[in-house]
DNA sequence: TGCAATTAAATGGTTAGACCATTAGTAGGA
DNA sequence: TCCTACTAATGGTCTAACCATTTAATTGCA
């Protein structure tokens, strides 16, 4: 019948009152709120208290907290960090296994090459073209430059998801490529020929989003993941 | 050449630390942290600063904390719970549309239906089946329980995840289910007709799993998904 | 003996006031 | 004009005390 009665504590109270004012939008991105001295005389707390909610906004992403005569707290755009953050600890913790993230990445990795097609602006083209030929020079250095490849390779995969305009699959595949990064470099067997693969499916990748073809740009993108997850099947 | 030296604010390290020993499983979910007051003098700070960081920890969904004589801080089996949240934030600030959510679904629930048929076990078809029967009961029950069905609905999807074992999958689109259930209840039309043909297609879902026909699961899945979000379109 | 009420003790929650550290502007001198 | 030192405002940290909550131990009555 009756719901048990939440004791809020105070800074609750001050966290959940800050938080409103953002989602409603009488605090907008960019404003300051008042210093913490004359804060606390608003709330009515104490600065230690006014503390501990200030630090629960800063770490749910809603305000940046600066010193200096012209610091304080500022709202902040609200973006997808946290939720990439938050993704990845539990990924680290739940000890998500190679497999379940590259089962993953095959779900999305289609969608978003698909939807990089259908969205990419000309800048968006010349980004990924610019992207290619860095890709395509160290690919040319040989050996020593492959670790630069790799990381080019998961720029444009990131510059695809952004391309997407969807924060979701954003925030989501970068906690991914934040995590699966280790295993790749420790687990595939890289070569001269599985680089040149790699790139091959990339400029394939790209020509397709450049075309504006997205299901071409998709069947491309999910291929290339499953090609490559299963170069690393019996992996741990 | 260098990076920039970061200063870290005292209750960031603490932050720090008491995380990497979360994570490396030094510390595990249940056991207890030592008293604030232990606590500030291993450390070697202040009970404020202590408390900041604690506060940080809590917020990250690593901690619990409970007053009372045998309280303190608790580690904490690390959960979706926060993953949502964040998710709800996003979406009450505009930075993640319906749109989003439904283009991020299409990407995933194929893949984990695909993944369900492979992988489900005796007892998880039956437990579909029991499902099935209970969204069919509530259909010819007609209108009055009508959000029973939806909410059985959606347990049917997240049965599907789990069965896919991926925990990837699970977390996400826990989610992302408990953020779009609003949507779709506003939104979509609801009707006897749509009902009938969410239940049509369920049946044909849990069919294609309990037949282990991976393929046929990926695709009436997916299908689903798409037929629903086309039904949803112009929505803001 | 058994149980209820009371008390005690440990924990987190909050307060007050002080001082330190960082930063940007300002004034003053070379 | 330019550099330097100072000043003032902000967040960061510390200390020490008291309040509030919860559990366990104690007490006292039946």
């Amino acid at each position: 019948m009756f719901k048990t009665v939440k004791q809020n504590k105070a800074y609750q109270d001050v966290v959940e009152q800050i938080q409103e004012a953002i989602m409603e939008g009488t605090l907008k991105p960019g404003r300051q709120l008042p210093a913490e001295r004359e804060l606390k005389e608003q709330f009515g707390i104490s600065r230690g208290t006014l503390r501990e909610a200030l630090r629960v906004l800063e770490q749910k992403g809603l305000i940046e907290i600066r010193t200096g005569v012209t610091g304080g707290s500022i709202i902040r755009e609200v973006n997808s960090e946290n939720l990439s953050d938050n993704l990845g600890l539990l990924i680290r913790n739940r000890a998500v296994s190679l497999r379940d993230l590259a089962e993953f990445r095959e779900g999305m990795e289609g969608g978003v090459a698909a939807l990089a097609a259908q969205r990419a602006t000309e800048q968006d083209r010349s980004l990924l073209q610019g992207l290619q030929e860095e890709a395509e020079s160290y690919l040319k250095e040989g050996r020593k430059v492959w670790d630069a490849f790799v990381r080019t390779d998961e720029r444009i995969h990131m510059a695809l998801a952004s391309m997407s305009g969807n924060q979701l699959f954003i925030a989501v595949l970068t906690s991914v490529y934040h995590n699966i990064h280790t295993y790749y470099e420790n687990y595939l067997p890289w070569n001269k020929e599985l680089l040149q693969e790699n790139f091959n499916d990339l400029c394939n990748i790209i020509a397709a989003v450049s075309d504006r073809d997205s299901e071409r740009a998709r069947e491309t993108a999910l291929g290339h993941v499953r090609r490559f997850n299963a170069y690393m099947e019996g992996v741990p």
